[in-house]
DNA sequence: TATTGCTCTAAACTATGGTTTAGGGTTTAA
DNA sequence: TTAAACCCTAAACCATAGTTTAGAGCAATA
C-alpha cells in the first residue's frame, strides 16, 4: 500500500502553492524528503505527517529558522525529546498569548460594531465626534474630521 | 484638564518604538494628530482612542493600508458608518479564522506535548521512527534519521 | 549659555517569507 | 516521437512592516 507522491501531490494536499515547498526544503525544513534519479522530490506518506506539523507550527508564527530547529531535532531520535518538549512548551506559550491578544481585540472590534449597528449610531458617533472637536479646539489642535 | 502629549508619551503608553508611530504617520494612520510650530508632534487624550483602535487592528493582523482605510473613514464623519461596519464585519471574520486555526493547531501542539511528557516518551518515538525508517526501507529511500 | 535630551525628515537599510523568471531536463500519452 | 505537463536550480524580485542613520533644529536645566 506504500506509494510515493509528487510535489504537486503535497501542494495539493496542503493547499500550499509549489514554490513555497521548494523555499521550505531551501531553507531545510524539509531534510526527510527525498530525490529520486532525475532530481525530483519524492514524498512518503511519513512526509505528510511531518509536513502537517511545519504547517501546525506556520500556522501559529513560528518563524521558519526555529520550525527548522525543531524538524532537525526531531531527525536526531529519542536522544532530543527533552529538548523538542521545551521548544514546544515555549510556542505553546507563545499561541497562548496570540489568543489572548485576539480575545481582547475581538471584544474592541465587538463594541465598535455595536455601536454601528445601533439604531443610535449616527447619534452616538455624532456625539463622539463633537467630543474630539470641542478637545481640540479648546487645545488649540486642528480639527482633523473632514466634514464640510 | 486637558493636556498635551509627545511621540515619547505615545511611545510609552502604548509601548511602540517612536519610530513605529513616525512611520504610522507617514503611512498615513495618524491624519488627527497636530503638530506645532516646531514641526513636533502633539496628541491630545482622544488621539490615544484612535491609537488604541490602531493597535487593535494592527494585532488582529490587519494591514496597514486597510487600517488607514478605516482611520479616513472616521475622518469623513458620520456618512461612513456603514462603510465602516462592512469593514470591520470583514475584519471580525478573519479574526474568527485565526481563532479556529490557533485552536486547532493548539490540539495538535498539546497532542506532541503529552506524547513528550508521557512516561511512555521514549518508546512512543521509538516506535514512531522505526515505523517512518521501515516505510522509508520499502519505498527506496534514504533514512533521513542521523541516529548512527 | 552650553550641554543634554528631545524632536524632525528623508533615505537607506533590514528582516521575513515568500514568488517569479530563466534556462533546462523528464515523463506521459497521443 | 513529439507535445504537453511536470520537475529542477539559481537568482532575481517582491511585499510588508518596520528600523536605522545622517543631518539638523528645539527645549530644559545646570
Amino acid at each position: 500500500m506504500e506509494k510515493l507522491y509528487s510535489i504537486k501531490d503535497v501542494a495539493e494536499h496542503f493547499d500550499l502553492p509549489i514554490s513555497t515547498i521548494r523555499y521550505y526544503d531551501k531553507k531545510g525544513l524539509l531534510p526527510f524528503v527525498s530525490k529520486n534519479q532525475a532530481g525530483y522530490r519524492v514524498f512518503s506518506k511519513s512526509d505528510f505527517g511531518f509536513i502537517q506539523t511545519i504547517c501546525c507550527l506556520k500556522n501559529t508564527g513560528m518563524p521558519i529558522e526555529k520550525i527548522r530547529d525543531y524538524i532537525q531535532l526531531c531527525m536526531q531520535g529519542t536522544s532530543t525529546i527533552k529538548q523538542r518538549k521545551y521548544l514546544l512548551q515555549e510556542h505553546k506559550q507563545n499561541v497562548l498569548d496570540q489568543q489572548r491578544i485576539l480575545n481582547e481585540s475581538l471584544k474592541e472590534i465587538n463594541t465598535k460594531l455595536d455601536r454601528y449597528s445601533s439604531d443610535d449610531a449616527f447619534n452616538i458617533i455624532s456625539t463622539q465626534i463633537k467630543y474630539v472637536e470641542t478637545e481640540k479646539r479648546t487645545l488649540n489642535l486642528h480639527d482633523p474630521f473632514l466634514t464640510k
